[in-house]
DNA sequence: TGTACATCAGTGAACGCGCGTTCACTGATGTAC
DNA sequence: TGTACATCAGTGAACGCGCGTTCACTGATGTAC
């Protein structure tokens, strides 16, 4: 077995990596420290040479979902900031996005949750919930922020809720309805093109 | 001690009452046998004579917890339908309804959650969410429910995230822009009065 | 460059606690006569 | 209307399981000389 420094970084980051998969799986509760352990080839005992316990762990993978959520959810496609207001909208509610819940937006995926968790992981969350609005009000070159915020409320919504919807074609024409209805906000200040 | 039927049929009730409370408050999993009696003044052992199990009682008080939280989430401190469209966005972006998790609108409290919960339970919440949204469209006088999905999204959006924000003014200010740029939304057909 | 020892990542058995569930029991309710 | 018995709502001890956490141990890594 090889247990250098290095591999316990990779492990570590493994670990982690996996939990914020799971976390947005499965909810914050879901987290397992055994299971979590096996899925990364490794024997429960061992969690705690990384972690001081579970609850630091689901922290720190609330943050890391937070994080690697916000690529996969409106970068879909294409890379870097700053992003055009129709690109967001049509990635984050695309059904991609909705089938892909343990990669995708981890506010969608956890915010009635962690609006009722501790003041800890409240403040996880905020911070990514600001940079949702910004961004959005930055690609709609509005100054202040009311219309992102009511955007992002609608576009988390609607994923959330398209989640609940069973029936694939109800719930496809959920997320294509508000999608249409984002995409008549009109950008204040035209973007660099279109 | 009095055992009659119809204390039986009350103790139910209360059970149950209570259960959607906490089912809001603190989440599907934080329902715990023991101390939901304990709150409703009986003993663990009796459940059972009122429940199948757990899971049973969880999924029946989803659903209360659903037709309860519509009743104050909308209706705040007016009466019956159909009511207007300003009436439902003002009582449900309102202070006063974010503030009240246990008592509130079940699919904000409950939407991320549920999104991942077993085919039973999603079959619970998406009646309730097909209702929201003919209530909406019903008071924007639209014949097809494009813009109230929207709102609907918005809403449920909104109050979440509202309540993972800790500053109280902050989240405040979330729920007002919110509901100025739905405000703004203009019914269809003129409302009953103005 | 090689050897000896210390360090340390990971292992897996064991522990304890919380919690859902069962069950023999109690004492009141309800009913048959 | 009263008595005797059956029913049944609720009690609380006990059980078993899942799960977080601990810890003595193993064997490889890394370092001192």
């Amino acid at each position: 077995m090889g247990h250098s420094r290095a591999q316990k970084a990779e492990n570590r980051e493994r670990i982690l990596a996996e939990a914020a998969r799971q976390v947005r799986e499965g909810g914050l509760e879901s987290v397992n420290v055994a299971r979590l352990m096996q899925s990364v080839g490794l024997t429960h005992g061992g969690f705690y040479g990384h972690f001081a316990n579970r609850s630091d762990l689901v922290a720190q993978s609330l943050e890391r979902a937070l994080v690697d959520g916000e690529a996969t959810a409106h970068t879909a496609n294409t890379a870097g900031r700053p992003r055009r207001f129709g690109e967001i909208v049509r990635a984050y509610l695309s059904r991609t996005h909705r089938d892909a819940r343990a990669t995708g937006c981890a506010i969608a995926a956890l915010v009635s949750e962690v609006g009722r968790a501790d003041e800890a992981s409240r403040a996880v969350m905020e911070p990514h919930i600001e940079a949702m609005v910004a961004l959005v009000a930055e690609a709609l070159g509005d100054e202040d922020e009311a219309r992102a915020m009511a955007a992002v409320s609608a576009m988390v919504g609607a994923v959330a809720i398209a989640r609940v919807i069973r029936d694939p074609g109800r719930s496809n024409a959920f997320l294509h309805n508000v999608r249409e209805q984002l995409l008549a906000l009109e950008p204040r200040e035209p973007p660099p093109s279109r």
